[in-house]
DNA sequence: ACCGGTACCGATACCGGTATTGATACCAGC
DNA sequence: GCTGGTATCAATACCGGTATCGGTACCGGT
């Protein structure tokens, strides 16, 4: 196999012309049977497989549609990529993943990658993009779905749930079991800003109530080991930490249940009666904490669903379904505060 | 903004001809100071950005590389993808990511449909691909890496583990701490095909001593629930059901760690001394471990350098390096056994 | 003043497909 | 037998870039 095969080869092979050809191949109308079934084999026979970028650039059409997400590590994302992923089996269209890492230049860099590849749609992750990427996917003419969020306004579409309303709605449950002295952990705020949101909606309900934190920490500041561990190692680390200094804590809110599950881990090996004297609050409902049925309270947020939502969206409009879904879709996150909400009743 | 902007409204708007637009924004030689200046400029005003589809059919060549997974939802392929994505930062290669969940019709689809993007290259789970899948790689004519097995023959280059020698080498650690009594907890085994190599490896391992598997369970073959359920929680079912089955066993091999940990979870709960009466082993090293730092016996395998080494074999092929690393790289896992090789000691 | 070399630029020919239009053959209907 | 319609195919013109090559302008050397 010494060049690569054209449509020209198939066509010559099958003795036909090269436009025939094109056709038989895509199914298209306007040729024979017989000719349909003469391209068919001679394309198997000779190993043929077409060429996207040709095609596609004559067409001005393409079947890739970009998401943009800001870490592989964490699970949350790999579970809205599959969901993408399955949403899209079964149709033309083809994912492409770009990784940002939490940084808004790397994101720009990126977005602008994918719109050179002319995509049938987009997805990226969150609605905070700064003011020259906005621009970037407002005037790229095609779909655009945010996801992840929805404090903000969407460039176009917008799959997600409110991260201050969650922040805050886990605030309130929390203050309803009788929690008073809380405690933050998070990791990287100034870079996460759905983190930062959940935290600041938290804040929130606590100063309603008169309340306040009595001690955050913030893992980015930390220095060495800490800042890179995994997210339990750092959880850990951090709950100690912040419990040397406070002891007297009677709720910890994590900036996410990894961070969470280290800290359960910390109190476990502390013998910390969990949820008795302290309780532990994450955030997305990940499936580490299925080991501890309800040890920690946490918001089940509905990742598979939002990427397969987004995705369809971009799928009725490349199909130019006639009833759409809406533009913005709220998949509000479910409290669960597992043994807490026992023990209150 | 009507109409896409193209290299032609660049030119025009810089007052130059298309071709020295073109150079200009690519970098290449033979364009003046000035007119470089001019046409930079005039792309950010008209709002340029380029089109990879015709620029790659006319240059052949493309910065794509793909990546071929089974799965996202086992934090494995996340962590090779964030490999290799790292890899390529700052390279002009994008890589390009497809799921096959392990379904190798899918599979060949995914491929085929990759390579017609005329990728720089490809990177793929597995070795044990289909007859007419090889075919397809190595007619691809662009560089192939498998990656995560080295089990069998690559098609092109390779980098990762035996899996069969993992799963021996564990078994023969465990054999050493003097435990006899095994059982064995599993999950799609039919379909995960590397999985399946490990517990033949272990199981050779142990017939070399004249013992066997008391008892074995694959989850594939359950009905309902324990068959969607999350593998942490699958885990645990399942290892509440071979303890139940058979009690006096003093050792559990698991596929992975995530079964592993939800079996630790069980035991936990049913108080039954970890790694004391029972030892658990996993395998992969993940963080989730890190909970309980020792209690679960596991092969720490090298996801990142997996990915990293594949992406950057690919690179040197792409960027014509004089010294290029070797086709096969064995990246062997390194048996962590916690607290059950403490006390053998 | 002439020559060769270098720096710079643009016209032209593709890359491998698809959209469009035009051509041909064949059929029914009058 | 002629007309109009339909089915089928081929020729041509792109799609938006890049490779190539030929031309011009300007330089120093002789």
């Amino acid at each position: 196999m010494k060049t690569r095969k054209t449509l020209v080869d198939v066509a010559a092979a099958a003795g036909v012309s090269k436009m025939t050809a094109s056709r038989a191949l895509r199914g298209d109308k306007d040729v024979s049977e017989a000719n349909v079934e003469k391209v068919k084999r001679a394309a198997r026979k000779i190993g043929y497989y077409g060429n996207h970028l040709a095609a596609s650039l004559s067409s001005k059409r393409t079947d890739l549609i970009g998401v943009v997400v800001p870490s592989l590590t964490n699970i949350v994302f790999p579970q809205v990529m599959s969901g993408v992923t399955n949403a899209l089996k079964g149709s033309a269209l083809q994912p492409v993943f770009g990784v940002t890492d939490y940084d808004s230049e790397t994101e720009y860099d990126i977005i602008r990658n994918m719109l050179s590849w002319r995509p049938a749609g987009l997805i990226v992750a969150g609605l905070d993009q700064p003011d020259d990427t906005r621009k970037l996917l407002a005037d790229a003419g095609v779909p655009i779905v945010q996801i992840m969020d929805c404090d903000g306004e969407p460039v176009d579409a917008c799959v997600g749930f409110s991260h201050t309303g969650a922040g805050r709605d886990m605030a309130s449950a929390l203050l309803a079991t009788g929690r008073r002295r809380f405690g933050y952990v998070g990791r990287n705020l100034d870079k996460d800003t759905r983190a930062a949101k959940r935290k600041k909606g938290f804040h929130e309900a606590l100063r309603d109530q008169g309340l306040d934190f009595i001690d955050t920490i913030d893992g980015a500041r930390l220095e060495g080991d800490a800042a890179t561990q995994s997210a339990i190692a750092c959880g850990r680390h951090l709950t100690a930490e912040l419990l040397a200094r406070q002891p007297d804590l009677d709720c910890i809110h994590f900036s996410n249940d990894d961070l969470a599950f280290g800290g359960l881990c910390h109190c476990l090996a502390a013998g910390i009666d969990i949820p008795g004297r302290i309780a532990l609050a994450g955030f997305n409902g990940l499936s580490l904490l299925e080991g501890f049925p309800g040890k920690i309270a946490t918001s089940r947020t509905a990742r598979r669903e939002i990427g397969e939502t987004a995705a369809r969206i971009i799928l009725e409009t490349v199909e130019e379904a006639k009833v759409k879904s809406d533009k913005i879709q709220i998949l509000t996150p479910t409290i669960s505060l597992g043994d807490l909400g026992a023990t209150k009743e």
